[in-house]
DNA sequence: TATAAAAGTTAGGTTAATCTAACAAATTTA
DNA sequence: TAAATTTGTTAGATTAACCTAACTTTTATA
């Protein structure tokens, strides 16, 4: 069994390498992610190397071994799945789920997380619009985009809001919208940059500021 | 902030006082609750004492402080809370809910706290009949009574079971009951102590070991 | 009530996770 | 390419939570 610290240090290293897109990370880079000092880290790497979780000779990058991998995307599951249900059914705010996801991504029952799974109808996406990865560990590979980011003419699914005030998000059910709804992207103006966009029949317009707070799935 | 570990001590403390209704308990038994050695709750003590959550002195006997008593009610609400959440919402047995709950009573959150006091609708006991502190932490006082404790001629409340093997829980269901089901006791015979039950107008006959299995509130 | 048993304490040690300070290797840049 | 900068490592300390072994105090009992 992982200490609370391992996850903590498999998760981090797995989202530097998801992001860094370069398969592996350096000693300061996971310092700084974790918030502890280098040679805090160099300690724990050897720990986790022993352990067969970490690839990581001395001066060289570190990787995740598959074994890593497996337990840091179940980490991330499980915190994506808890900021789903804490934005979904407890109603926190899409600011407010991240902390407290910190906490309960480490609770250990395989039980607990099968049926948050199923509760929450199996979802692909956290209110951040980032894929959870699935009980197999799989993730959806994509490419987070704004509504501002569609192609005019085509039709995309509202996953996520970027913003969460209040007035932002007013502004969302003026328009109509809701998570998961359809939307298609009618036209764009080159001056001004508003979009005129399709909601279940109705049209709209909306600004870059609107557009770009929007996460989609084209 | 108190550690998790902190938080177990009082927390252990709290359910050996209200066990004992002596008010007051010693570091063995404390030890032994916990699972570590005295010497271990005596540095422990020491630490607690400094933070002023625990009244102790030299080779006397252990209280809660008020303070210790809030922090110590406060981490049994997260428990049974927990435990009522994963029973009622997640489909765990009733044996199934302590371990993970052990877990999930140190999570920081108190808008979570505040969120599923009212997702389950301010319950006030838990699966195993148990009272669930509310926000200013204050505890229902009662005794755990089963059916068969319930006097002849009066109604009680069926609050919990205390077998949850499903040949039990089929009984159960026969029988007609149900969680917060009304139950009158008609009648003991004496000689075999089979009780007369009726439920939503409709008599049954129990044996006494059905009767002890059943948690209800008089 | 003296002594044996139980309960509680102390001293000294371990492990995990952190730190600082000094040093070494690798990389960048002038 | 040599010097400067960045990156990574090591050694030695610290803190929280635990341990064992030896000791002391309190309580129970012969």
């Amino acid at each position: 069994m992982l200490s609370y610290t391992e996850e903590n240090y498999l998760k981090a290293l797995l989202k530097l390498i998801l992001d860094n897109t370069s398969n592996e990370a350096g000693t300061n880079e996971l310092a700084n992610s974790l918030l502890v000092k280098p040679a805090t880290v160099n300690d724990m790497l050897k720990k986790l190397k022993e352990k067969d979780l970490v690839n990581y000779e001395k001066y060289g990058k570190i990787t995740l071994t598959l074994e890593g991998q497996k337990h840091a995307t179940e980490v991330l599951r499980k915190h994506r799945l808890w900021e789903t249900f804490l934005y979904e059914v407890f109603e926190f705010s899409w600011d407010e789920v991240h902390e407290v996801a910190e906490q309960l991504e480490h609770i250990h029952s395989v039980k607990l997380i099968d049926q948050l799974d199923k509760f929450l109808n199996y979802p692909e996406f956290d209110p951040h619009g980032d894929p959870i990865p699935n009980k197999h560990g799989e993730i959806k590979v994509h490419f987070k985009k704004t509504l501002f980011d569609v192609e005019i003419g085509t039709t995309c699914k509202m996953v996520a809001v970027k913003d969460n005030s209040s007035s932002f998000l007013q502004y969302v059910v003026k328009v109509g919208l809701g998570l998961n709804n359809e939307i298609k992207v009618i036209s764009k103006q080159d001056y001004d940059a508003l979009l005129v966009i399709e909601v279940n029949g109705v049209e709209s317009i909306v600004s870059q500021k609107f557009a770009e707070n929007i996460f989609v799935l084209a």
